[in-house]
DNA sequence: CTTCCTGACTGAACAGCGATAACTTATCAC
DNA sequence: GTGATAAGTTATCGCTGTTCAGTCAGGAAG
């Protein structure tokens, strides 16, 4: 019984992003998807070419949601403080969304052509402008960026994967983090002419 | 045919160790295990309660060679830069074990019982140790060290995944988070008490 | 009204996965 | 010899991503 016109793919979509958000990346499969949405599991592959390709579309709404945020960061403060605390502020409220968005694992991530990252980059160009303003030397800006972005990513991923000893506690790591990634930005210029 | 005295699950190990490293992560399969190994697939379970056990035995094997290569540049040097350099190289030298000892997913991490995390702690306690010397706040310095770690595997976790852009080279990236983490050491008081 | 085509969709199947249960067999103590 | 024990096997379960051949509805053409 061929249901045409049910906009199939859509409906796919949302099912995998209401299960990635309420039971994580592990119960992302493509008959679990199926099942979820009442077709089944070969139906997936009329409008996606693989499962890797449905996660990917995934991970670009998660870098939308993020470029949004911050976004609104950007217009309501602007400071780059702000906008490390509204990056850190959207990885805990979608853990989901950040492990699927960065914890993919290499080899599904090489299968991706990497102009799809450009909403990445985008987040990345935000986060410059917040450091050093529309600069004359982009590529400097970016290299700041990369590095405040790295010093976020890394305490955020080890405070979202629970390696964070007990005793220091997760917040507080996150605002130190963000305190560590403003004074690199301030700091960046000098250490590299040392 | 059984041919006990065989030695097996030294064999399967070394086995799983070779194909994480020769393959990666996606190559570990029990399947595979057995097969290289000569023998079958339930018997890894002779050994090892599951798969994630014995991916867990890979994880603390990849946590002794890196406190091995701090403690290493700990006696040589003993400066934090030096042990900061010495976990980037372990780093970018066994990406596969680097691999599987953090992005293991949160879901098989939380099987196990954390106590078997002590190498992770001690690796920690090594770089408060070089960053604030044996001082009379342990608990502050595990946060710096915790602080320093986070900045470190952030830039590291990414250039592993080939997250960066291309303008910005991977190895000047770990120098600049090198420094940060550094810098990061010598103002976290300050940062705290503003 | 019939025929044909096209697109949407399904059922069955393949190879591989982690894991378990039941069985066989070699070795050793008595 | 006989029984127990430990080691390793075969067979199987339920799951995964993916493919392929077939089915069926709807519309166009004659």
């Amino acid at each position: 019984m061929p249901r045409s016109a049910t906009d199939l793919k859509p409906r796919i979509l949302a099912e995998a992003r209401r299960l990635l958000v309420a039971e994580g990346y592990g119960a992302l499969s493509t008959r679990r998807i199926a099942r979820e949405v009442g077709c089944t599991a070969p139906s997936i592959y009329l409008y996606f070419a693989n499962k890797d390709t449905l996660v990917h579309a995934l991970v670009d709404e998660g870098f939308q949601l993020l470029r949004a945020a911050l976004e609104a960061a950007q217009t309501q403060d602007g400071s780059l403080e702000s906008l490390c605390r509204a990056y850190a502020d959207f990885a805990l409220a979608n853990p989901e969304y950040y492990e699927v968005m960065f914890h993919l694992g290499t080899a599904e991530l090489a299968r991706y052509p990497k102009e799809r990252y450009r909403e990445q980059r985008a987040v990345l160009d935000l986060m410059a402008q917040a450091a050093l303003g529309p600069g004359p030397e982009p590529e400097a800006a970016l290299r700041t960026a990369t590095l405040i972005w790295s010093s976020l990513h890394g305490a955020i991923s080890l405070h979202l994967a629970h390696r964070i000893d007990k005793s220091v506690r997760g917040p507080e790591l996150l605002d130190d983090a963000v305190r560590v990634a403003v004074q690199a930005a301030r700091l960046e210029p000098t250490l590299r002419t040392e």
